[in-house]
DNA sequence: AATAGCGACAACCGCCTCCAT
DNA sequence: CATGGAGGCGGTTGTCGCTAT
């Protein structure tokens, strides 16, 4: 027995709004605010879902979304973030002043997850694709091999892997003598990502036991460390460097030093822009670029820049209200407790 | 000129969570 | 404490317009 439908589905309008739809809801809004979406479409005079009013509303008649392009910063925020919580996209777009999260989850879906396999990199996991290969490929248990096959024959995988040659893959090789890397089963390697995504849900309710440990577990960039064996051993000291695999492609590093060249005071004036300092992002102070720490990309500024970042961060963290900023807030306090605690060693 | 293919984006669907009762 | 409903969310589908053939 399902739960009965909100509206009458058969005798309500679907598909594109007209602007007189529009409007009435533009002035329903404005006369009554927003609330009890399954009376709108009654008092407002619309033969429509209440469910499907408010998404008009959430995603396209807000008077505070922007209807432009999304800017390089923009990207690269979205990015980082989904580098960091994946596909949580109302979290995401919370980042992004303006953008609702079909925004996002369609400028995903549509540019950026194509742009990254461009790049060689694996937009589920944002490994560079050489790994994830090799890691398919040290997955003895799989029934047969014709899954890795069937992998590489999907039409964008064959795109993208002649185009480059990749460093890391050897480098990646190099670090498998790490004895606890070797005693996880080859499922936890697959399931490491799985696992992080499914704690970060368990962390996200208000109500269970274990949040907080979840939320402590989580706290730091290490979260794909803790779970993910090779990342583990590679962090926070990896023989893998980003900033070699940047430097390597004249089309990634092109892209950039221009992105190093644009305005930053856009990222930085984000409501809570602390989420940087967590999901991935790593700032150097120099000009060169710094290692970032694996599963994450380098941004380059200059020291001032850096500071401000920084210093906003900072100033922002504490102003926390969702559960990002919760699980950054924790971070902050971890890192000054324990400020060595990202050269320790995991070993689980 | 017709049309197939494709990308972008709007909208829908169904499940989940939260909260009022 | 249990339950039902509203709203939130992520995944998927539909539609439109542009481009290549």
């Amino acid at each position: 027995m399902g739960r009965p439908p909100c509206c009458d589905k058969s005798n309500v309008k679907r598909g594109l709004w007209t602007p007189e739809e529009d409007a009435k809801i533009l002035a329903y809004v404005s006369s009554h605010g927003t609330g009890n979406w399954t009376l709108v479409p009654k008092k407002a005079g619309l033969n429509r879902c209440g469910k499907s009013c408010r998404l008009r509303w959430t995603n396209y008649l807000r008077p505070d979304l922007k209807h432009d392009g999304f800017t390089p910063q923009e990207e690269m925020l979205i990015i980082n973030l989904h580098a960091a919580i994946g596909s949580r996209w109302s979290l995401i777009a919370r980042r992004l002043p303006g953008r609702t999260d079909n925004d996002v989850k369609n400028y995903w879906n549509t540019k950026l997850r194509k742009k990254l396999m461009k790049m060689g990199i694996d937009p589920i996991t944002h490994k560079p694709v050489s790994q994830v290969l090799s890691d398919l490929g040290s997955i003895s248990t799989f029934p047969n091999t014709n899954n890795q096959m069937s992998f590489v024959n999907n039409a964008s995988m064959k795109n993208m892997l002649p185009t480059r040659t990749e460093p890391y893959a050897s480098q990646y090789s190099s670090i498998t003598t790490n004895t606890s890397a070797k005693n996880h089963t080859k499922v936890d390697q697959v399931h490491s990502l799985d696992h992080q995504y499914h704690v970060f849900s368990e962390a996200s309710s208000s109500n269970s036991s274990s949040t907080s440990s979840n939320i402590e577990r989580l706290c730091s960039t290490q979260s794909y460390s803790n779970h993910n064996p090779q990342a583990q051993i590679t962090t926070p000291c990896s023989s893998f460097e980003w900033s070699a695999f940047l430097h390597s492609d004249p089309f990634i590093w092109s892209e950039f030093q221009q992105l190093q060249q644009c305005d930053m005071q856009m990222v930085m004036s984000l409501p809570k822009p602390s989420g940087l300092m967590q999901s991935g992002i790593v700032i150097s102070n120099n000009n060169d670029q710094v290692g970032a720490s694996e599963g994450s990309v380098a941004v380059t500024c200059d020291p001032s820049m850096s500071y401000q970042m920084k210093k906003q961060c900072e100033v922002h963290s504490s102003l926390g209200d969702s559960f990002v900023d919760g699980i950054l807030d924790k971070d902050s306090e971890i890192r000054e407790a324990f400020p060595n605690i990202l050269d320790a060693a995991f070993d689980y």
